[in-house]
DNA sequence: GACTAAATGAACAGATCGGTACACCTTGCT
DNA sequence: AGCAAGGTGTACCGATCTGTTCATTTAGTC
């Protein structure tokens, strides 16, 4: 056995939750897509929402792990890498799996501040900007936290235009205004 | 009778809707919240569907309404009124209803690009995107198209970063990123 | 071969889902 | 008074939901 059955399940789970959704995604379709019997799902997990949040956790570890990945290979210089990331956003985009971003959809879903999902759901993004703002301060650039903040937007808005499917290149046109606002902050 | 039993349904959908998810809220809470009879919503929408599209449509007039009227009170010109568009987003995150686009969160719960709910979405950004298109041409700015839609992720950027809650003023911030950008291309 | 741990299939429980049927009750108009 | 339109309340349908039960089978180890 090359794998544990639970990460096959945590991983077919995942990639079903994110193209149809939490609350359309039963535990049955679960079991159709994955072939793992719904006895070995609660024995793995209490809960579907425990699973969700198996799911986000290896999500949020997946896509850090290959965006940061990535963005080494692209780039080297702090200043370079912030803009080397647009290009990854880039590269998802364009991935005929692309369906948005999953946390995006998991805090839409699940939108009670208090709720564990929704809590992850912050937690990740919390964790993007603190990535960000560690390139900004590497990159001895202006107002770092505002800069940080602002270039996560232009992120977040690139990946709700190409969910949207109103641009041809979202994420090279959140690139140029990345770049405007970096060399301001030289 | 002041107002049709049809528009107070659809207004108090709309509203549990957006704060509810769609999915999550049933038609027995619909029920319960509106204090119409679900035999009454039956007769005015032959599905549930037909009523979530009838919420979302009630909701982009609402929206287009009040951020067109909210924008020329507070500037007159073509390059203040994209700026002011800002300001008003910043009233709407600071509304304690606020919870997200209700646009975005239907295009998540319904993400196959041929269903009508989704539909509606892309249809409800292609209207948004005209608006600020237009502002751009009338300004006399450089790449018109380009730069209507680097601004309208910062929107979208802005609108994610209030979801989820990690900056104190998102929309403060996208304003002045939008500032960097259109002084560039004036 | 015997033991153990893990996985399976299938039936089932109780709740809720979207949607329907039907008898009754207001309300306004003539 | 009589009529018609629209609204109400309740019970119900079949499907689907999360989660459980249990007997059986598989696979690895001593």
């Amino acid at each position: 056995m090359r794998k544990n059955k639970r990460d096959e399940l945590v991983e077919k789970a995942m990639e079903t939750f994110y193209r149809n959704g939490f609350h359309a995604t039963g535990m049955d379709m679960l079991v159709a897509e994955s072939g793992i019997s719904k006895t070995s799902m609660y024995k793995h997990f209490k809960s579907k929402e425990d699973l969700i949040l198996a799911a986000l956790g290896l999500r949020e570890q997946q896509f850090h792990d290959w965006s940061t990945k990535r963005v080494c290979e692209l780039a080297s210089e702090p200043k370079d890498q912030l803009l080397a990331l647009f290009d990854v956003l880039g590269e998802w985009f364009r991935e005929d799996t692309f369906k948005s971003c999953m946390f995006i959809k998991a805090s839409s879903e699940y939108p009670e501040p208090d709720h564990p999902i929704h809590q992850q759901t912050v937690e990740q993004r919390n964790t993007m900007y603190q990535g960000v703002l560690a390139l900004v301060e590497a990159a001895h650039l202006k107002n770092p936290e505002a800069l940080a903040r602002q270039l996560l937007m232009l992120q977040e808005g690139a990946i709700i235009t190409a969910h949207f499917g109103n641009s041809d290149d979202p994420a090279g046109e959140a690139k140029k205004a990345a770049k405007a606002l970096i060399d301001a902050a030289s």
